[in-house]
DNA sequence: ATTTTATTTAAAATCATTCTAATCTACTTG
DNA sequence: CAAGTAGATTAGAATGATTTTAAATAAAAT
């Protein structure tokens, strides 16, 4: 991707192409699909002789997925659960008040599953049904 | 559950049978399925009138974890994720290298999941396949 | 060119969690 | 039962990811 399709794509998000932005998303959306924390990409802006602040690359990435060009993974907020079932189950995630509640794992099928890499094994499936108010 | 139930239930996962672990044990196992973070039992202990520091909490829950009397919900490490891939999809997760890889979301199919909860709505479904080097 | 408004940044702050090292307590052995 | 020892608890410091602050800078609008 150009200089001139990265500022472009930028303020088609209503983000103003600014040298950190275009530099960033030069980086991220090079056709293949990458996963990225925010210390990761900034290993990878050093490593191309870049210098950008870490919190500038975590306002971007956040930026970026306001915008709809990123995709968060969010799992279940940011502190450890532990759940007294410890039975093979699953989870609704009400973000309103931080609450789970279970879901039976006979609820969930899972098919077609891409091969398990070489040399790996599945250690546990973990689903999350995220909610909102409605 | 009595205290010498509780503190047989610790004795025979080889846990000894201290205050501190009969109190969270008690609270912790009655019966009814409990999410807890380490902060919310703290709550709970404080207003049960006990004194436990927040790291004994800490240390009690990986403990009834690694006994099997508890189940952590792990989400994807402790960091933060983005994906350029912004459609529909869910991920292995390769906890040996803390790697990505993405499963389509043709490959996953929900079937009766519980009605979800009066005045919510679904907003999203994240599939998490945790690997291990097998 | 000037002004306005958004962006970047270094540094401090925050928050969850872990570590440290000292104290204490449960279990074991005499 | 009295010591001893191995394990547990704790306050407080440390860590690590992320956010905030407030000042400096850059982009857009006038």
């Amino acid at each position: 991707m150009t200089v001139s399709q990265t500022t472009d794509l930028l303020r088609q998000h209503g983000l103003r192409p600014t040298r950190q932005r275009i530099a960033l998303a030069s980086l991220l959306f090079d056709g293949h699909p990458r996963h990225v924390t925010a210390e990761s990409l900034s290993e990878q802006v050093k490593a191309s002789g870049i210098k950008l602040s870490l919190a500038t690359i975590y306002n971007t990435l956040h930026q970026f997925t306001t915008a709809g060009l990123l995709k968060e993974i969010k799992g279940i907020s940011d502190v450890t659960w532990f759940d007294t079932n410890i039975n093979s189950h699953h989870h609704f995630f009400d973000t309103a008040n931080s609450h789970l509640i279970d879901i039976p794992a006979s609820s969930i099928t899972i098919t077609n599953l891409p091969e398990t890499p070489e040399g790996k094994v599945i250690n546990g499936v973990e689903v999350i049904v995220r909610l909102t108010d409605g």
